[in-house]
DNA sequence: TAGTCCATGTAAGATGTTACATGATTCA
DNA sequence: TGAATCATGTAACATCTTACATGGACTA
């Protein structure tokens, strides 16, 4: 009964800000050329077909809005059906894949946790994402120490940038997850 | 008279490894899957296609190798065309373009540096990265401070996520460029 | 009034994904 | 002999890039 998602990580990112804040494709671009957003792109033949499909789909409506004499603007708002998605975009399991080939796509969606799902949902994200770092790392780490003979010094290099990469991200979740215990304890002694 | 490059990350990839070593799609494929070469996908349906465009472009070439009982296998090397090409891309200069949107595409020219560009293309590529990366930290850094107080715990730790990851990308390319000054040193020495 | 920003879009083309298709060869 | 692996490809589809197009509103 419910159809395979698959949006983009452009239409995820598109939903959430709309769900954020009701927006026109202006604002949005305005806002990938303005904010560090994991920079995707803000041109308008990415983002107002983008839309189109979110709309089609049904995760967004969109109404004119024209009032007194400004110009017009199509202003786009998130549907029970697009918080539902995106939702369940952000509780899926952590795969290895997503590790290997779509770590931003992943922190994108990190960083809307704490205003679309629950406490829960994040800390199993951090700790599923803490552990799929630490069986990469350790694949990474293995093949560099089998290889680095065979490699040039700027392969190797170049290797081990992408450890250190991951490094720093592993550091990251156990930090983040810190944050989130320590935040737990302060509203328990609130009570 | 020279045209436009425009190829895309995979094609730039696939004619630096056909340039260390003449290979056929199955085995470029084989080589994506098994090693952890900023893991591009393996499948067919891209990398045929790819290896084709290179070709019309003659920046490889093939031919059929069946020789004995063997199977038919195409063997694509490359041209000097396709030389002339990599090491084009390769010392381009960084652009902030390229540090904010492209980082893996740029760490995938480095790591062919030693093999098909001279020392001196290596250093000016890991002093421009250092540089660049220095003014995109100060704007991310900058971005953070004047809105932290603005943003959700799970959307700043998704920001120092991204700052952190540049740090790192900063700190190995001063390091880089150390290995590099020190193996110079020896050389001399040696001489 | 000329330039810049607001605001939305389309068209052509390149590239990549997913799935399917085919056949030879090797090995248990 | 059946399964796995070698080996190459195509077709349909989605998505994104680049470039072009349009017009209103604000401002120096």
């Amino acid at each position: 009964m419910v159809e395979a998602d698959s949006n983009s990580t452009l239409s995820y990112a598109l939903l959430g800000l709309i769900w954020q804040k009701a927006s026109s494709g202006y604002d949005l671009r305005k806002f990938f050329s303005s904010t560090p957003i994991r920079s995707f792109s803000d041109s308008p033949g990415a983002i107002y077909p983008a839309l189109r499909r979110l709309e089609g789909r049904k995760l967004i409506r969109s109404r004119i809005e024209g009032k007194g004499g400004k110009r017009q603007r199509r202003v786009f708002e998130i549907t029970s059906r697009g918080r539902l998605t995106l939702r369940r975009w952000q509780s899926q399991p952590i795969t290895r894949d997503d590790v290997v080939h779509n770590a931003d796509t992943l922190m994108m969606r990190f960083a809307f946790m704490d205003e679309f799902a629950d406490r829960a949902t994040a800390l199993r994200f951090l700790q599923s994402f803490r552990q799929q770092l630490t069986a990469y790392l350790t694949e990474l780490r293995r093949y560099l120490k089998a290889n680095r003979q065979f490699m040039s010094i700027s392969g190797r290099l170049a290797l081990e940038s992408g450890i250190q990469g991951y490094e720093t991200l592993f550091r990251w979740a156990k930090r983040a997850l810190a944050t989130y215990q320590r935040l737990a304890t302060h509203q328990r002694k609130e009570n």
